[in-house]
DNA sequence: ACCTCGTATAAGAATTGACTTATATAAGTG
DNA sequence: CACTTATATAAGTCAATTCTTATACGAGGT
């Protein structure tokens, strides 16, 4: 399984922040997931198996007791796969005034011309950048 | 559809590369997945629909063409959340799990080979998600 | 040994997601 | 207008995911 389908999960993913915080039991994690989502035991079991398996965590037994941990090695990858798109949003608040001034005069100017499309049920005309003036 | 799931798919995330490199039009970005997933226009289609929908791109019309670019609004999301985990591979582990989380790791890598470290993302070939169990 | 606690696994039902083919619609061209 | 190109939507199928309940199994206590 991918990391970003690991992730994809809500009860995943609030399972890595409650983590995050430190070292837990399954039971421990189990018992605030149960709480906040309403899944049984079994439900938390296996999406801690999921996390376990896909390397999201580590484990440690301590008598009976399962000691889960966060283990950030997909989390880095996935860190470096979104790396490449650091660049659109540093930019749009920071580095803003010099592409701006520049290009964006004449693409506006292209933008400008557009028509009425296709029927679009659901608005995909969302103009990327439309205050530069 | 959350960011993650919509990141959890290989084809919007290859799309999403694409679409880092500078706008592209639907057919262009057809064409690249077709090549590399071997799907149908309408899967290509019905991707970029839940891109668009879920705001990681914008569009916009020249003509019969859809020009989409991607809006990093979602990724900008999903970093935030990455944010409280940085810490776990920007900085020292704890003085405590060192040594402990390195053993497990190795531990497990032998028992089990997972193929963590694979940026599966990025290969241009048939849609086999899912290698390990 | 027996019982209970903590946790994991098994098996199956329900849901969701991603594809397919067929078709619709707008735009461009003769 | 008729035809083609570019792209989107509809409807249905199939597979993967996520639950559920029932059960297994190791660890500790009595």
């Amino acid at each position: 399984m991918h990391a970003f389908d690991v992730l994809g999960d809500p009860v995943r993913r609030r399972i890595l922040e409650l983590l995050a915080a430190g070292e837990q039991s399954s039971g421990e994690v189990t018992a605030t997931i149960r709480a906040e989502f309403g899944i049984s035991q079994p439900a938390v079991s296996q999406h801690l198996r999921v996390l376990r398996e896909s390397g999201f965590t580590t484990v440690r037994a301590e008598g009976a007791r399962r000691l889960y941990a966060v283990d950030a090695a997909p989390l880095k990858e996935v860190d470096a796969w979104l790396e490449r798109f650091r660049g659109f949003w540093n930019q749009r608040l920071d580095a803003l005034g010099t592409e701006l001034a520049r290009g964006k005069r004449a693409r506006r100017a292209r933008d400008q011309q557009t028509t009425t499309q296709h029927d679009q049920t659901t608005d995909p005309h969302h103009p990327t950048e439309s205050s530069d003036d």
